[in-house]
DNA sequence: GCCGTTTTCGGCCCGACTGTTTTCAGTCG
């Protein structure tokens, strides 16, 4: 019996509870348990004591020891008796939740969509008490895209709406300010929705003006302290704007950013001091309401660091305090060393890329254009690559304030040889290996691969180990943990790519990197001065993981860079 | 269903909006 089994089985018991409209508290607690199991990193075997774990009691308990025993849940045996399968899917019709879907079930006889749409359209629905025709007609309208639209969109392809939301905002004079806030704050791979706190005199006001100026879909919702809409893109994008006033803002930043087992924890923890957190400010016990100029300043409040939006998570973070000191910021950012140049598939020029970082106030990058394997990219052939070093080489004695230094990003070949010969690689200063091709070749031929690169002795860093793409492709799936131990071995490092698109490695292998003591670099690969702004991203991302910042080598100074390859 | 150096019973984070009501339940985040 595997520890995701057990969680699923939880989660499915509490879908179903739902279902039967019973008490939310009892179908919280079946969720928790799960999420108390997700979130221990240890596997199954390594508990002896499941039982004493904070959250699961007498009845989750039982339903974990007959999965292991038996292999299955009595419990879930029979709810499923009782609730059919085809009424889970419609908890994600808006508007649709546990309690109305078990009184359709009940009334009506209601087991799928199907049946939901014939009662719809028979107009039986909206006899029911507590339905009405405006119900009867939103579910009718929601059961024709059923299903069609994606739950979640990646972070990359959200920045646009957010730019665009943005420039809408800043256009309407009454919005005196505002901030993204939400899981796309907190750096998720994947956002469900975005939110936005906008500081107001004039709700009103804002409202007509993004209606005006936003192409919107549909209207959720609307009133006074909020607008709900659904944003035309290249997917639908719901968006809430969340309207307050001034002396609200840090409160409703932190509220509306999460997450939700963050801000649960941190109200238990208000509650035991005798106060109040709402988005609004911390009620005192007299009623007065606390407000704060900064998030700094709230969390101060209740004796405790800043947190960083991106490791607000399922509350543990609080018992973490020590760590955050550490924590990499982007301000500890002192190279990249992973770009393009026009030399390959890059915009612009090895001088160009370089005045741009070290206006960013780098003090060394590496140019690491591809290598000739790379045809569609323009990869260097070895000639090519030894006349880019003297134009590198030569850029980097006119320039001040920045040390530009000569790599190269090579593909790792479909038959596990390497691009370069080693004697070409020992004209480098910092050699990249990665895989471009033949991504679903069986995992021990890619293991062999990239075994092939790290145990080189000239290959410094495997770029973007996995090859994914968020929400698009998985990539070529390696064995990370295996990877994870031959980059300690042989001292290599690691790359996290802060490419929006990528964000490879994920945060759980950057962990694992951090324990096992493998250096991590965060690199842009920019193709262009502009993607060299990815490098927040990429901070953000890696705040996730809780990297500290002195396993982050471009974070380190020029000589302990070049001191460390050197071995 | 889970939890408790304030509680073994009575809470469990808190508030906005909608639709269906005629004061509020359900849903959502």
């Amino acid at each position: 019996m595997n520890k995701k089994i057990i969680i699923r089985t939880l989660e499915e018991i509490a879908l179903h509870m739902e279902l039967l409209g019973e008490n939310p508290f009892k179908v919280g607690a079946f969720r928790k348990a799960a999420g108390v199991l997700e979130q221990d990193p240890r596997s199954l075997a390594e508990m002896d004591d499941i039982l004493s774990l904070k959250g699961i009691g007498k009845g989750t308990g039982a339903v974990i020891t007959d999965l292991m025993e038996k292999g299955e849940s009595d419990l879930l045996a029979e709810l499923r008796e009782e609730v059919p399968d085809g009424l889970i899917p419609l908890l994600k019709i808006p508007g649709l939740g546990g309690k109305k879907i078990a009184k359709l079930h009940q009334e009506l006889g209601i087991d799928s969509a199907g049946s939901l749409k014939a009662a719809c359209e028979d107009g039986r629905v909206s006899q029911l008490p507590g339905f009405g025709k405006k119900t009867e007609e939103k579910i009718l309208a929601e059961l024709e895209t059923f299903g069609r639209r994606p739950d979640k969109l990646p972070h990359w392809e959200l920045e646009s709406v957010v730019r665009l939301v943005e420039t809408a905002l800043l256009a309407i004079p009454e919005a005196e300010r505002f901030l993204v806030t939400g899981s796309y704050r907190r750096m998720a791979e994947m956002s469900s929705d975005l939110d936005f706190i906008v500081v107001t005199e004039s709700p009103e006001r804002v409202t007509e003006g993004l209606m005006n100026s936003l192409p919107v879909l549909e209207t959720i919702g609307s009133g006074d302290a909020k607008l709900s809409v659904t944003i035309d893109a290249e997917n639908p994008v719901d968006a809430d704007f969340r309207f307050v006033a001034e002396e609200q803002f840090a409160s409703a930043i932190h509220h509306f950013t999460g997450a939700k087992e963050h801000n649960v924890r941190l109200r238990q923890l208000a509650k035991e001091r005798g106060e109040k957190i709402s988005e609004y400010g911390v009620e005192q016990e007299d009623g007065t309401v606390l407000t704060f100029n900064s998030e700094e300043e709230f969390f101060a409040h209740f004796d405790l660091p800043f947190f960083p939006p991106a490791v607000r998570k399922d509350g543990r973070e609080f018992g973490r305090t020590e760590e955050l000191k550490g924590l990499i910021r982007p301000e500890d950012i002192r190279s990249d060393l992973h770009m393009h140049t026009v030399w390959s598939d890059g915009a612009e020029s090895v001088r160009e890329m370089a005045e741009a970082c070290r206006e960013r106030g780098y003090s060394h990058i590496v140019i690491t254009d591809h290598s000739r394997y790379l045809r569609v990219a323009n990869g260097l052939t070895p000639e090519r690559l030894r006349e880019q070093i003297r134009e590198v080489r030569e850029v980097d004695a006119e320039m001040d304030g920045i040390t530009v230094l000569c790599g190269t990003e090579m593909d790792i070949l479909p038959d596990a040889t390497l691009d370069f010969d080693d004697g070409l690689l020992s004209e480098l200063d910092f050699v990249i290996a990665s895989i471009h091709s033949n991504f679903n070749q069986p995992r021990e031929k890619i293991m062999e691969r990239l075994h092939a690169a790290i145990s080189n002795p000239h290959v410094d860093m495997i770029a973007h180990p996995t090859g994914r793409i968020i929400g698009r492709r998985e990539g070529y799936s390696p064995d990370l943990e295996q990877l994870i131990e031959w980059a300690a071995q042989y001292g290599k490092i690691l790359e996290l790519n802060a490419n929006p698109y990528r964000l490879d490695m994920a945060e759980e292998w950057l962990e694992l990197a951090q324990k096992k003591g493998v250096p991590i670099a965060i690199n842009t690969d920019a193709h262009s001065v502009g993607q060299l702004g990815y490098m927040e991203t990429g901070v953000r991302y890696a705040q996730r993981a809780w990297l500290n910042r002195d396993l982050i080598v471009n974070t380190w100074s020029l000589e302990r860079f070049l001191g460390h390859l050197k071995g």
